[in-house]
DNA sequence: ATCATTGCAAACACTTTGCATACGC
DNA sequence: GCGTATGCAAAGTGTTTGCAATGAT
C-alpha cells in the first residue's frame, strides 16, 4: 500500500490508514459504488469504520480531484477514480453499470470561449446482455 | 390547451387538468426543473395541489416515455420533455443548467448487437460566464 | 498541546408508501 | 357506482451537520 500513500500525497492527501482502504477499494475493484457499498466492504477490516468518515473522505477526494462523483438513477451518487473519460451504460433491469469505451465528445470551441468545461460525463440506459433476455 | 390534451392522450396518458398543468409547465418552461419547482409552480393556479401527485404525475410521464429523468449533483432529480437528445452543462458555482447543442454520440454497434440503448445523457460541468468572472 | 481525523447522533432533503378521499364517466 | 386521480401524513433513504472523542506529531 506504499505506493498509494504517495499517489494520495501526490493530490495533497495526507494518507491516513482510513483512506488508504478507500482509495484501495475505489482503485481494485472499479465498479463505480456507492458511499454505502463502500463503507459495508471496508467495514470487515476496519470495524470501527462511520459512514461520516466515508463521505467526508469522498469529499475530500473530490475536492482535490483525485475521484468524481458519477450521478446516475435513483439519486444515488456513485465514486470513480478520475482516469481518462469515458462513458458508463446503466441496466435499468437490474441496476449494473458497465463501463463503455467512448469518449464524451469534446464542446465546442465557440461555448469554451464563454465557459470553463471541468468535466463531462456520459451515461447511457437501457438493458444489458443479461436482461434483455427476459424481456 | 387543447392540443396539450391531444399529446397526453397520444401517449396513453389521460389528460387530467393536474397532467395537463404539469405537461404545460414542462413544455413552456423549458428549465428541467425539479419537483419541487414544479411543485411551487403550480401551486398559484392550482392550490390544493400536493407534491405526492407531482411525483405520481412525472413517474407516469416517465414511464410513458413523455419526459426524461436527468440526473445531476446534489441528488436532485430533475425532468426534461423528451425531445432531440442534447447535453446539459450544469455550472458547479450558481447551478443553472444551459441547454448544449450537441448530440451524445452514438454507441458502437459492437456494443449495439448486446445491449438495448434506451437513452443517453451528456452532462458537462464546470463555470458558466457569469461565475467564471468572480472566480 | 495542537491540529487533523474520525465517529456518533441528530437534522435534513428528497422521494416513496399506505391509505383515505374526491372525481369523472 | 366503479375505477382512476389526488392528497395527506408517515416512513424511508441517502447525505450533511455539529460537536465530541481520538489520534498523530
Amino acid at each position: 500500500m506504499q505506493q498509494y500513500s504517495e499517489i494520495l500525497r501526490s493530490y495533497d492527501i495526507n494518507p491516513s490508514y482510513t483512506r488508504l482502504l478507500i482509495y484501495q477499494y475505489l482503485k481494485e475493484v472499479r465498479s463505480h459504488p456507492t458511499a454505502e457499498e463502500i463503507y459495508r466492504a471496508i467495514l470487515g477490516t476496519l470495524p470501527t469504520l462511520s459512514k461520516t468518515t466515508v463521505y467526508n473522505t469522498l469529499h475530500l477526494f473530490t475536492e482535490k480531484h483525485l475521484a468524481t462523483m458519477i450521478m446516475m438513477d435513483e439519486n444515488e451518487t456513485r465514486y470513480d477514480l478520475i482516469t481518462k473519460p469515458h462513458a458508463h451504460f446503466k441496466c435499468m433491469n437490474c441496476s449494473k453499470i458497465f463501463d463503455v469505451a467512448i469518449e464524451p465528445p469534446a464542446i465546442d470551441a465557440a461555448f469554451l470561449k464563454d465557459y470553463i468545461v471541468e468535466d463531462a460525463q456520459l451515461l447511457y440506459r437501457g438493458f444489458c446482455p443479461e436482461c434483455k433476455k427476459t424481456l
